[in-house]
DNA sequence: TAGATTGTTAATCGATTAACAATC
DNA sequence: TAGATTGTTAATCGATTAACAATC
């Protein structure tokens, strides 16, 4: 069969990496970024496997599906590492989010800082509470939500946070696809209609609390 | 070899359920809570699948890890499905929580309703700043991060929720862990050094838009 | 009873781990 | 060169889907 082939043929497809693969990027980057700042220059996939607590198999199967990033004998140089999956992650470079919904979690979120770090700026909010309106979190001014389209069109948005009551959600979730939005963190308790090419990522945060609960109450159960 | 085995042999097996399966669990119980509002009384787990986007044998499967709370012929009472999902995820007692860190997303979580509503009750908050100490956030109280063992062991605290910056988090998780918490929410951006037997569910919200970024990025890459 | 739909076994698919030849 | 460790193939394991007999 192989006689048929000719170079190129394989290398055209264009390979789906798994989501449970690119979850665990944010890791190796995290981890890296440590390891890197202990002034570490090289690392072995066995030698991150025993920090990391996962298999160095997995490890070497998890890069490769990206390019060979070792040397065989010598390892990984973090340094070049740690900026490659920086690069395939897609956070080499800025992007520019909205913040739909100045409540707490919306205020909590425009505040925390570590977004930032990674290439992530909140550009504004939106809220449709006339006291909240023009007031200002970290430099981050509140618009009123009837502004959205006008504002996400004029400005270089690429990702929308989510952080309103989940009977709102599905609307805004509508009219920030009509405008463009690609990617939406979806905080509201409910999943959003949207359409195929329109990346959503839930954070439900009584969903963490459940699986905790879950586990604490078979914990007891069983003693 | 069937002969070999006696009635009980097989069913003192102590099970294992996947995480996969229990991470569906808190989407089953909020479609079936949806539906059951809607006044519908029964329904089949085609119909079921259809609503949340997964194979009806997936559904099946999952619910048959707990027992057959279905009929053939007939289906599901949503109700009563409902309340058994309930019981499953151990939501139908109080869990009494404690969050540590009093900061914008202290104070958000704190303020975030829902959490009542599946039987989470926040019980206390604690800090180390003195103009915190003291003060209330929806009647409940900031305590100083000295007095935390000493609340733990006077109250019944079943989940401590982290939302303190990271250089901080394994020393106050490790505190938690004496004091005798079973389970901890874990909102700093570093994983905790804990005991094979306390429960911890990482929500590090920047990963969450690491995974947007790569997805966003590999997208415009193809075009 | 006939039709519908479960519970459950079997088949498939995908992800993880192990093994090792390639090579620095 | 000898030793170390990668990249990658093969083996294993687990999760999802399909199929269908059991049964309401």
């Amino acid at each position: 069969m192989v006689e048929f082939l000719t170079t190129g043929d394989i290398l055209m497809e264009d390979k789906r990496i798994s989501k449970a693969v690119i979850a665990r990027l944010p890791r190796y980057y995290r981890y890296l970024g440590e390891i890197s700042e202990e002034g570490i220059e090289r690392i072995s996939s066995k030698e991150l496997s025993v920090r990391m607590k996962v298999t160095a198999s997995q490890i070497r199967q998890d890069l490769n599906n990206f390019g060979g990033f070792g040397q065989q004998g010598y390892g990984y140089n973090v340094k070049y590492l740690y900026n490659e999956i920086g690069k395939i992650l897609g956070i080499d470079r800025q992007h520019n989010l909205i913040v739909i919904g100045a409540g707490n979690l919306g205020n909590a979120l425009t505040n925390y800082t570590n977004f930032e770090k990674r290439g992530f700026v909140i550009k504004a909010m939106f809220d449709v509470k006339p006291q909240l309106i023009g007031k200002e979190i970290r430099k981050v001014k509140i618009y009123h939500l009837d502004t959205l389209e006008d504002y996400i069109s004029k400005h270089q948005i690429q990702i929308a946070v989510l952080s309103i009551p989940k009977n709102e959600a599905i609307a805004v979730a509508k009219r920030l696809v009509n405008a463009g939005i690609k990617a939406i963190l979806n905080f509201a308790h409910t999943d959003l209609e949207v359409p195929e090419d329109v990346i959503v990522e839930n954070v439900h945060l009584s969903d963490f609390l459940m699986k905790l609960s879950y586990r604490v109450s078979s914990l007891t159960e069983n003693q």
